[in-house]
DNA sequence: TTGAGTGCAAACTATTTGCAACTGG
DNA sequence: CCAGTTGCAAATAGTTTGCACTCAA
């Protein structure tokens, strides 16, 4: 299962992660798959995000990072963009809060979605 | 409602909207409470937030603008320091979208529960 | 009189959990 | 054998929706 989380740049659902694994082990349940990723999560090997409403989904990339997300299409792409530490400690200072790390959104339309339509 | 939104400065949940609005309203149902937020946020006089994987929370305030959640209580506090349109477009570059907005979200542990043991 | 807004309860969706069966060591 | 996993189904939690009803205009 880290595997296949590894192998792709999406950032899938539990049901994506369970069809894929399916191809494999017919006959694993959505139920497993949640215990797994839940357990890999807490093992700190895997990250869970959510946005906005929508479905968690789940990353293997468990370093900081920023993401990109479509407003369209909600695809979501890490960005190769390296974090910046002094900015946390900048915000943080400026706000009055003592923040350990920050993550930034991007929100836009991605290019798949700009160009049908 | 709206007043109620406007009035805290917390990111409440539609459960603590209701429980809230019941003081002046005993009778309201937590369903109206969601189809009135939807609605407000479908005017964009409102909208939802949500993080990590917990319970969806409503904010009044639409503007652009960061945030503080502090890792152990979930507590939501908007940052007093202006969005940096010009790092939205620079950060969009480097990594190759485009972006028309982004959101910055610092992590930490707030001086409350920093302060309790 | 009427229709927009409401309470209520049932429906839905995503996720979690209890439990008995199964498997590899 | 047996401890740990699993499938399955039922339970939860949060949110949405259908419908009958009410009340201000």
């Amino acid at each position: 299962m880290l595997e296949i989380l590894r192998a792709t740049k999406t950032h899938p659902t539990a049901e994506w992660v369970h069809a894929r694994l399916r191809r494999d082990m017919p006959r694993v349940s959505l139920g497993t798959v949640y215990r797994n990723l839940g357990q890999l999560a807490a093992q700190g090997v895997v990250r869970r995000i959510s946005f906005n409403g929508s479905v968690d989904r789940w990353e293997a990339n468990v370093d900081p990072h920023h993401h990109f997300v479509c407003d369209r299409c909600g695809a979501v792409v890490d960005l190769e963009v390296p974090v910046d530490g002094a900015l946390t400690r900048k915000l943080g200072r400026a706000a009055g809060v003592k923040a350990e790390r920050h993550e930034i959104r991007l929100y836009g339309v991605c290019a798949r979605c700009t160009n049908k339509r």
